[in-house]
DNA sequence: CACTTGCCCACCAATTTGATAGGCAAGTGA
DNA sequence: TCACTTGCCTATCAAATTGGTGGGCAAGTG
């Protein structure tokens, strides 16, 4: 039940854009260096954003990644589907899944059903402009 | 984000159980039948609601196993992390876990905190009874 | 004592995950 | 034009996790 690496670095990624969100275009090189994330790995995962067209990326000298919407507009969810494919808890819920034979007598369709929408709902209800303004200082209050 | 197999089966041997839950003990063999779900695999998890004493064995003709519990104090919450070890989404999350080094930036970890809340509640709310009253039947309404 | 049933240990194959390396393509600015 | 910067693509890899099997021993029953 864990949300993989690439799923919180992407998240990561996106507000590091978003709070340098100022039209420019920012090399993954400074990206890398902040989030102390290996550039080679963040390589991979900017790849995902770009071809969902999350970010602009612009080659040679001032280029660089920048979002492409307004932070407000970007949900946590989109973004998670962005390496993670689904957030489904189980495979028999996964769109294009064929019926599970046991459908007749499974028990635990409906809470798995009831708990996939409880997490979609969930990260769709959070945008990028959110995360973006946390004060981190509300980390040490317990 | 997947329920592990281990998870999942665990959860459907105690809804077994339950059904048939009238004190007599049920041979592994027949869950297995019922449940389709190798004799072998099911022991290894056996083993784990075992030591936890989510359910009672016995050995020898007439043994098996049987809840110890009436089905309605088991929450599912429970049952998972007889398998899951936590129901965390990220490591930092986890108890015992050191505190991440990047704590003093983190954007997400409210969010992974809420987040956690909310999984954790959803399982702990429903119970074994009612997973063992669930009607089969919806499952074909859309 | 034979038989049934659970328990323990070791092992295995496949998949997933997290990560690295090298070189090419595209674009910039002097 | 040319050097340099930056993104993009492909291959590869080690480690961990996951799902699953096999063999034999221990405990208990009739």
């Amino acid at each position: 039940m864990k949300i993989s690496t690439r799923g919180r670095y992407a998240l990561r990624v996106m507000i590091d854009l978003a709070e340098h969100y100022n039209g420019t275009y920012i090399p993954l090189k400074e990206i890398a260096e902040r989030q102390e994330i290996s550039q080679k790995y963040i390589e991979s995962i900017m790849t995902d954003l770009s071809k969902k067209r999350f970010v602009d990326a612009l080659h040679g000298k001032g280029g660089g990644y920048k979002l492409n919407r307004d932070p407000q507009d970007y949900t946590v969810r989109e973004i998670l589907l962005c390496t993670e494919l689904s957030l489904e808890p189980i495979a028999c819920l996964e769109e294009g899944a064929p019926v599970c034979p046991r459908v007749a007598e499974c028990r635990t369709l409906k809470m798995w059903k009831d708990f996939s929408k409880l997490v979609n709902d969930f990260f769709e209800g959070i945008t990028l402009a959110e995360l973006a303004q946390i004060k981190v200082e509300d980390n040490y209050v317990i």
